[in-house]
DNA sequence: AAACATCGATCCATTATAGGTATCAGTTGA
DNA sequence: TCAACTGATACCTATAATGGATCGATGTTT
């Protein structure tokens, strides 16, 4: 195979048509460039110039050759020049993991934030529960995880990114839905209630038993299940009320009305960011350098 | 800038992830296998492998770098194999040129083959008159040329290519045009004429004279056009009658009829192909061949 | 736990390759 | 015909790459 020094000098050449000029521009002598020439159509088995008496001219092969060269010399400087920048961060890919519920609050930011900022770092988002999420991360799947607390310390590292109110969903005709009505936790006792999936959604679902034990509270459960979307979906037929983040606003279901309750104070539903602690990529340092002054600057 | 063999070993060291093996698959020993990739990562100021003890693992900037190495070496492997294929006529540029009514009959079978029996030739089709291409043949700016009669042999050569008859073209309401009616040139005497210009259609202008001279007619000549369309579009207009190559009937012209002549007889129009004797341009050999065995089918 | 095997890095002598100077041979233009 | 110019060649030198021997570190086995 042929080297890109050949490359290069085969491109002096055939832009000057002059092996002296071009050996000027190459800073070396004529000789050794005549060579190297020569060396060239050897390894390829064609001609690339003709040499006529003292003018030197392309061949139908030099010139098809040239456009090749040419494209082969800049995707080489280019490469070069990209590699460099990955260690810094600016370049690279980063395995993203977001639970379903992040998806509704923070995840759009986020990606709109890097996609702004980081134009060279290519995401790669893969939904999932935290649980999977952290294994994933200290596997090596994940670099970055938008995962519910607790983060168990091992290997890896953490930071709060978001924190939000839990709402009461409840539909339109619903008597607490009142206009001049305040909802008040212990309006659930008893009622029929479309509660979270212990199994996939352990995190709304502890947050609401525990919500519920401390007012001594108890609904009736009618359905468990994960996504906020079918929750909404079941509350409005009328099945039962709801407790969900207030992240689902941004869901704009007709017929549901999402009110504050009383005794859900605060904002008990917390997200962090979670990574290896010696993830090496450094895309990702970029990347969580940027997630956490999003997250400073209160992304929601 | 890094070298080509640099990238082929850093692949191979990439794809094993096991020097040794590496140095084997590039028929050498591992020693100067390790110091061309101490090389590589010194020349672009990047670390490409992490050696954790004895297992050697990508870096997320050997990781990004080995897409582009791939595609240098696939890309420079493409131009060795494609430019080994310009001297057999395969791939390459061919500048051919066509008068205005040439491409009436044969240029369309002729681009058409080129493009189905050689497809890595590229044409480029430059429309003018005989006596100009003539000059850019000579000049190298044109390969190959489809000319009328008769080119001057100095430094080139040609070949006939075609023949075909000349047709009245008769207003639809004309007397002439009647289905029992046999057109013959001495209709012609004293008749309004639509005739070819002596200046950028001197050929026509000049098998025109001929004629009529041959047959002791003078036509009144009312225009003198070049292309055969806009002498059509006079004709169909009722200005005059006129004689055009059968290839006009290709273009279909509602409200003219086409009609043989007697006292135009045979196929006096001729088209040659012509070329420079010293052209070195291989896929103008390719391309010529092409032609003169298309024309021997007689294409139209 | 200790001996062993494996693997990449380093050292050194050798070889191969590329570069420079001087010169040649062919062409061009005065 | 001669002088200037251009690319090719010959020859020497300097630089770089190669291979063998070996080191040091790291897992593995007994």
């Amino acid at each position: 195979m042929f080297t890109l020094n050949q490359l290069e000098s085969f491109v002096a050449v055939a832009e000057t048509l002059h092996y002296g000029r071009a050996a000027e521009r190459l800073s070396m002598t004529q000789p050794p460039l005549s060579r190297r020439i020569q060396l060239l159509e050897r390894e390829l088995g064609v001609e690339l110039f003709d040499r006529i008496g003292r003018s030197v001219r392309l061949t139908a092969a030099g010139q098809a050759f040239l456009g090749d060269a040419r494209r082969i010399l800049g995707l080489s400087e280019q490469a070069a020049l990209s590699v460099r920048r990955v260690p810094a961060g600016e370049i690279g890919t980063v395995a993203l993991g977001f639970t379903a519920s992040s998806a509704h609050s923070v995840l759009d930011a986020i990606v709109g934030g890097i996609h702004a900022r980081l134009p060279g770092v290519d995401l790669v988002l893969r939904e999932s529960v935290s649980g999977t999420q952290l294994e994933k991360l200290r596997s090596g799947e994940l670099d970055l995880g938008l995962v519910r607390p607790p983060v168990p310390g091992t290997g890896l590292e953490h930071r709060p990114l978001h924190r939000e109110a839990l709402l009461a969903a409840i539909p339109a005709g619903h008597p607490l839905a009142a206009p001049d009505r305040v909802p008040h936790v212990r309006d659930l006792d008893g009622e029929p209630f479309v509660m979270y999936s212990p199994a996939e959604a352990r995190y709304f679902y502890e947050v609401l038993v525990s919500v519920f034990r401390g007012a001594g509270v108890v609904p009736r459960y009618v359905h468990h299940l994960s996504q906020v979307h079918t929750i909404l979906a079941l509350v409005r037929a009328g099945l039962g009320l709801a407790l969900v983040p207030r992240a689902a606003e941004a869901l704009g279901l007709d017929g549901i009305v999402l009110r504050p309750m009383i005794g859900v104070e605060g904002e008990p539903v917390e997200l962090v960011a979670a990574w290896r602690a010696n993830d090496d990529n450094p895309a990702l340092h970029a990347v969580r350098h940027l997630v956490i002054d999003l997250a400073g600057r209160d992304i929601s």
